[in-house]
DNA sequence: GGTTTAGTAAAGCAAACTTGACGAATTAGT
DNA sequence: ACTAATTCGTCAAGTTTGCTTTACTAAACC
């Protein structure tokens, strides 16, 4: 007597679910960042969220224009508008004129700012340094070169 | 004469940015994701988000009550009440009654949300397998396995 | 028969945006 | 030189997503 169809679906399922390393990636992430926030906020006492960090890779030293924060992020200027007033508020940013431009400003970090960014990044190294301990630093170090190389494989190719 | 503080700041920054894997592991979480859910969206022409992808690994194949199910998520049983009426009107799950409760009831995939879910994990195949062939196919199943043990880390320790 | 337990209903909230309308400075065209 | 068009950012309002809290019914358990 043959099997019942449902079996065949949870066979085909379970194939496809352990052959995948995407979900994997997908929930390391999720976790990860999870834990990276919690502790941030434990640490600093401060409400930082994921957009806020997400903005910060992008402001240079020198300062960068809001519109050009905007486009590199790739959302609005209003929505960094927002943000940047947020993180100013908490003192991690601030606002200068740009002097080659009356209408335009500078965004930058504080020197508060540039202590807090170092912090979280020390951060982000003792929870690596943990996790490395665990899963092994050889390891570690060939998933990041791996993971440098999918980086460049996901912005250079284009959306099938 | 010595150098100006800033640039002794760009240096630890940058050190402090390269060592750091997780950051990468972020990045291309976020733009692989972005990826799957547009390329699912295209194909399905139905509005998957991520919510309702956060469910569907959590649903047993002989169903699974919604007070369960919010258990396994984490979320309150009123999101999960919401996220699976969408489903049920989108066609990819059903509820019937359960035969053990006459409260309580049963949440499972139909058979379209079956065929969608096979489909979208082969799609997320398709995409795995296009990455692999620019990363390495080696080098993409080394990831994998480093990534299951550094989930199994995640999921083992606490938050220091 | 009283108390859990399963789920529903309605409202609200926070995050992370967007859209549309605007003012002020700059650059371009004539 | 002087409008005219463009660009830079802001203000205010609205939207979507993904939840939560509070209050409630109906069935089940004891």
């Amino acid at each position: 007597m043959p099997a019942p169809p449902s079996d065949e679906f949870a066979a085909a399922l379970a194939v496809a679910k352990n052959a995948s390393w995407a979900q994997v990636l997908f929930k390391c992430a999720r976790l990860l960042n999870e834990r990276a926030l919690a502790l941030l906020q434990k640490r600093t006492k401060q409400h930082v969220r994921p957009s806020h960090t997400a903005l910060f890779p992008h402001i240079d030293l020198q300062g960068t224009r809001p519109g050009v924060l905007a486009e590199r992020v790739g959302i609005s200027k209003q929505a960094v508008g927002q943000l940047v007033e947020e993180l100013v508020e908490m003192g991690l940013l601030e606002q200068v004129a740009d002097p080659a431009d009356g209408r335009a400003r500078l965004v930058m970090f504080s020197a508060r700012g540039k202590k807090g960014l170092l912090m979280g990044l020390a951060m982000l190294g003792e929870l690596e340094a943990q996790l490395g301990n665990v899963i092994g630093t050889a390891d570690a170090k060939h998933m990041h070169a791996t993971l440098l190389r999918l980086l460049a494989a996901l912005e250079e190719t284009s959306v099938p």
